[in-house]
DNA sequence: TTGATTTAGTAAGCAGGCTTATAATATCTC
DNA sequence: GAGATATTATAAGCCTGCTTACTAAATCAA
């Protein structure tokens, strides 16, 4: 049976690949650290909004409320955050960033920049932007709020 | 604690919500089909290159061995492949497409085509090939084998 | 105020990645 | 040939996503 050509390195794969790429690196090099991709990022929109409700961290991580708890519950077992109750709104339970998080921040963060700079090597200058600019489209194009559709 | 600036929209967590916006948009379209967007990745080669060892599939896919093992079995349960031995080497299972997935294939392509340009949509003509340009190279660049790297 | 609806969080269980470890088979070296 | 080393596939068990289903609490409506 004949097969119309796919490439196989359609846009899908090669940003699956790549985005499985930079995971593997991260995760090896924060090893040390005992901080994976997800959690990594958890931490960033807590160091840079502060505490946040599950919830809302939901709506930040572009995930899911459930895969959320999850994610807290191994990261309070770490020690990278502690849950406590709202005052307001007895259902929330608000995710506050420990020391332990902050005294990381640094190190993780030069982690990510050393391997963005890797990762872009060989680019054209302006390459970067180009790229986010794409991304943040294609997000766009793809998310399930309907006041981002059919702007063209 | 002061934090220097991570751009919470960093090219990691991008590649990440892109890759993620992707996958589950397929696999909505693709729920009657009942095929995952791991498991279309595995037919494409499949059907593009013939019958492939687990250990040629692992990679083409750019995952580990184990993982192609426990993709194959859900996918052989599907009935869309099967394992049959190789009769140069007994320890090879060759990896076989079935009728079934013949049948799917055009389908699932127009899903993907479909949804590729849904994706890209509002984004200027020539974007495509640059961002497939980008990742291909951020792939090289973090990949393991040696001769990929320092090419500048 | 009471009853219906919505929202916040979680349990159960699945898919698809991973690391580490093991068995069976091939292959290389002596 | 025999022994050391490689390779192929898989088991066990972890992390991070998901859907579906549930409880508790807040909010809306009558």
């Amino acid at each position: 049976m004949s097969c119309s050509p796919v490439p196989d390195e359609s846009l899908g794969f090669l940003l699956t690949d790549a985005t499985r790429a930079i995971r593997r690196r991260f995760e090896q090099r924060a090893a040390e650290l005992g901080l994976s991709s997800a959690q990594w990022r958890v931490l960033v929109h807590l160091l840079r909004r502060g505490p946040l409700s599950q919830a809302r961290l939901a709506e930040f991580l572009e995930i899911e409320p459930i895969s959320v708890s999850r994610l807290v519950d191994r990261m309070q077992e770490a020690g990278w955050v502690e849950r406590e109750p709202d005052p307001n709104d007895r259902r929330v339970k608000r995710v506050v960033a420990k020391r332990k998080a902050y005294a990381a921040f640094e190190n993780a963060k030069q982690i990510a920049d050393d391997l963005y700079e890797q990762a872009l090597a060989g680019l054209p200058p302006g390459a970067l932007e180009t790229l986010t600019d794409a991304l943040r489209r294609i997000i766009l194009n793809l998310s399930d709020s309907p006041e981002a559709q059919d702007d063209r």
